[in-house]
DNA sequence: CACATATCAGACCTACTGAAATCT
DNA sequence: CAGATTTCAGTATGTCTGATATGT
């Protein structure tokens, strides 16, 4: 019970940092990560319900993340070439430009920051890694967003 | 970067499973903690302030959680007897029941689940409880809700 | 009067459900 | 026609800000 209560403590802790960096950029986190990960992405462009399951997030969530980033101009949307159901978000060059300049003040002002040792942040991203692999958070496959204890 | 992420997916598998474990009991894990926390102090009772702080969430959010558990018949609120500003929160006969019961869902259904081993989770508690403290997470004296970087 | 405590109203974010529209 | 993909409307949580009432 313990563990529980300080992983999620440790989150809120983390989000709020994140989120207090971010703010600057016009961007909240889940924003940050469907933007980052459009443009790890070789083309710049994933279906809405691919991103959504890489993100293990809810369809409606995409839909909404997607309508600010459009607005913000860093994604806007694209019919798929074959698929007609299907819609394509894609980065911007602008939010190309974005991402790495968030990601940068992330890695600068939350991780720079004493909090972690080196050995603690491997040994936790292992532990945290070995925990979501076994609760099926990298199955993707089965993107049934926040399937719980099923 | 790798092992914010971690955290934050976490929490969220964690606290989706809690979240359904407490349902049936008409409680949220924020709720719930609040309740588990009246019902292990010497008297059942504690000043709203004080309970936001030890939870760290900010004061309204103390109210409505409070407003919740009150209609629930679970927590009542009560004047103080010194301090005409301050209001009692106290755990009422019911809440004391259903703390135990809760409590025990819980670590049958989300702990004794395979995810983590012993080893791992007290290397986990360890490394996260040093990152809590380092980020002030305990201090409560100081008791600023979500204090971001300051 | 300055400060503390609690509450309320309003705004925001994310998530979920259920229903609808479109397309395969 | 069954199934997939996306969107919309409505609901629920929890958080934050600013304003307000009350009491020290």
């Amino acid at each position: 019970m313990a563990a529980v209560t300080a992983v999620m403590r440790t989150s809120q802790i983390l989000l709020t940092r994140v989120e207090s960096v971010l703010k600057p950029f016009g961007l909240s986190f889940s924003r940050f990560e469907l933007l980052a990960l459009l443009s790890f992405t070789a083309t710049g462009a994933l279906p809405m319900a691919k991103a959504g399951a890489r993100l293990q997030v809810h369809p409606t969530s995409v839909t909404n993340a997607v309508d600010r980033l459009e607005q913000a101009g860093l994604a806007a949307r694209r019919p798929h070439p074959s698929d007609g159901r299907t819609v394509l978000v894609e980065i911007t060059p602008t939010g190309r430009e974005l991402v790495p300049r968030a990601a940068s003040a992330l890695n600068q002002e939350v991780f720079s920051r004493p909090g972690f040792g080196q050995e603690d942040l491997t040994a936790l991203t292992e532990i945290l890694t070995r925990f979501r692999r076994q609760a099926g958070d990298f199955d993707e496959s089965a993107g049934e967003g926040q399937t719980a204890v099923p």
